[in-house]
DNA sequence: CAGATTTCCATGCGTTTGCATGTATCGCCG
DNA sequence: CGGCGATACATGCAAACGCATGGAAATCTG
């Protein structure tokens, strides 16, 4: 039984995990003290820049809720939220009645282009020092690929 | 001026933080909702965990708030539940009589070992078939590097 | 060394979250 | 077609969270 080398690739995913995990936390904390979530917190904020990256400009309740470490409730009130504000609207999907579909509204795709602009500084001042060129594009393609290996999991 | 190369290399640090944040949100999804976690949540797991890794077994409260991704007071409030379930024990620090030390119980300490077993196994499953044993390595560096430097960054 | 400033943790308070559940619709299978 | 489990979203409610603040101790300053 090869049980040792279980064992050793058992730990070095968890070190890995804990190291992406950690990173994040550390980057996370800087962006979220950031002037630009002063307005809107982060949470809202990912789901008016998911709803700008949508070329249709409409997206399901559901699809959105994988994008966001959110239950769906949560999601749910979080959007209640958004569109008191008017920075989004909400819409019966046609093909399915039990569907909600967003939109940004003008307003909303603004407020979205402001924060963003800010946000990317953000991020750009934090993670421009810290790694080369590569490193950035080689750190993209590994989270892409776990991103996808795991979404791509059959949940249960 | 090199406006075209700023640009580019700072949508090339957006798009590295997407990707690592999306990633993180995929796996910690699947995480969250193992067994491992029905019993203690994550955020108060990841407190025994960081208390389990410290050497002399004592750890402040304010370095604890280093690693969480959590406000002072939630975390205040957090250590208070766990104490009150016997996981951790508080006591005032010798040498500053403002700052709490804090150290796992044995039951804590068995809390921790239990789940923490389960959890090494969920998280080898989610990494283990996305990515290589190089590649493993490869992205533990990339991430120790980026939180390091962040890390590091004078706060304010 | 007195007074002002900063740091560390706790607490009041309004807001946000997750769990459990409710309601409506969809899709399947007999 | 009719009944039945599955899916999508909303809502009641208790728990958890962040912000602002308080009090105590350390540190800085003149």
């Amino acid at each position: 039984m090869a049980a040792n080398a279980n064992e050793s690739s058992v730990r070095m995913a968890a070190e890995t995990w804990e190291s992406l995990f950690r990173a994040q936390v550390a980057v996370m904390r800087k962006l979220q003290a950031a002037p630009a979530f002063r307005t809107v917190p982060v949470n809202e904020y990912d789901v008016l820049f998911t709803l700008s990256r949508c070329p249709s400009g409409w997206l399901r309740l559901n699809e959105l809720n994988d994008h966001v470490l959110l239950s769906q409730s949560s999601l749910s009130r979080l959007v209640e939220r958004l569109e008191k504000r008017g920075l989004v609207v909400r819409m019966p999907a046609p093909d399915d009645r039990r569907g909600v579909l967003l939109k940004l509204t003008e307003e909303g795709a603004a407020v979205q282009k402001e924060i963003g602009r800010a946000h990317v500084r953000d991020i750009s001042s934090l993670v421009g020092p810290a790694l080369t060129a590569a490193e950035q594009k080689e750190l993209q393609r590994l989270t892409d690929k776990l991103r996808n290996s795991v979404g791509a999991r059959p949940g249960k």
